[in-house]
DNA sequence: TATTATCATACCGACAGTCGGTCGGTTATT
DNA sequence: AATAACCGACCGACTGTCGGTATGATAATA
């Protein structure tokens, strides 16, 4: 698919010509189903969220998990999804975070709160109804999603920094607790009952 | 300068002979002081960071406000800032958010965290010297950065939607207030001591 | 039913037009 | 004289267009 080329070479770099060549279909057949490179693109991304969505919404929706567990399923799984593809990952970061594919992860950054929101919301408002999270807004999910697209950008530019040998592990650890406590403290959790990365990760990845 | 281009028709859209045109130079002359055109983008980025960075160092650095008064006034700041400039903030909203622009809105997101998060890690070190924030991770202002900017790119969502009438004032002002909660829990102080949006600005923007 | 005409869809690839960037040459400055 | 500043014709690469063809379904006709 297409999808391949856009993580292999970043959106940018990725002519209409190398499609063409990949998929072995003609021009023409081409602008056909799509009418230009960005429509193409939001293709692919639209596929992309709606895997990322259904991979999410079973956790969301499972009856017999409390609000927290559920949260905390959610970072694990992100995390272990990555975990397993770690050569993988590694491949797409320098492509991912290049000029050349700021259109992609713009987009994705958007659409990532439509659909994430609203999950988290439903999550938090289960949590307030346990009387396990303080009471507060309603629009807490989007705030929430902010603050793990903000980490996410982080632990890219940390990963990257980590290698280059500009920052010890300890930097690297300060700053995921200090997105764990924020979390903590908008749910009105107790400090360090929502592991947002554990130890292992952390090492794996920043060690 | 070639400032007001990007701005005026977005990065993607503006082409090299625009600036051309409109600088009244030659092809070569351009050439000679930037290596590209990503190159004179990144100038051009450079200028407003260090602009910005000018425009909130006093406020950071005034030896006779409490963290709280820094706060407040960076907020108001920012707020007074684009409510003088009414219009043209207006006119900009257009292309900022397009397409065309992706890239400049993603290297500001890197490039502010870079300069800001200092800041305000300093003013919440002042804050808990003073004994009026919570104590917590000493990174918190990367965090906050990231709010901030989430909360940014809300508000240019929800001024969009507004204006096309899909949803009612009392939504907008509850997603900020959303976002004033997480801040004040995160520095641990009283709920509606940390006025994100007032009231007035709200309803100039959004009413 | 058998045959032809008509039309829409799927598809093709040469081509146009535009863009970012280069390079040999010219002018100004020290 | 030597270097920096500057010029603009030109290059290769790119996206999107457009006239045309193949195919199959449907309608009209004998």
């Amino acid at each position: 698919m297409a999808q391949q080329l856009i993580l292999a070479k970043g959106y940018e770099q990725m002519s209409v010509q190398d499609v063409l060549d990949e998929l072995e279909v003609s021009r023409g057949a081409l602008y056909h189903y799509f009418d230009s490179k960005a429509a193409l693109l939001d293709g692919v991304l639209q596929r992309m969220v709606d895997a990322g969505m259904a991979a999410v919404a079973p956790v969301v929706s499972a009856p017999d998990l409390s609000a927290c567990e559920k949260l905390t399923h959610l970072f694990a799984g992100l995390q272990q999804w990555k975990a397993e593809r770690r050569d993988l990952v590694l491949e797409l970061l320098r492509v991912w975070y290049s000029d050349d594919n700021a259109l992609v992860r713009d987009k994705l950054r958007q659409g990532v709160p439509t659909y994430l929101a609203p999950m988290l919301d439903a999550i938090i408002a289960q949590g307030r109804a346990e009387g396990v999270f303080a009471p507060g807004a309603p629009d807490t999910g989007r705030v929430m999603v902010g603050l793990l697209l903000s980490a996410q950008d982080l632990a890219g530019e940390l990963y990257l920094a980590r290698q280059a040998g500009t920052i010890p592990f300890e930097t690297v650890a300060g700053s995921f607790a200090a997105y764990q406590e924020a979390i903590e403290r908008i749910l009105g959790v107790r400090a360090g009952s929502l592991p947002l990365v554990d130890e292992a990760t952390l090492r794996l990845w920043f060690g």
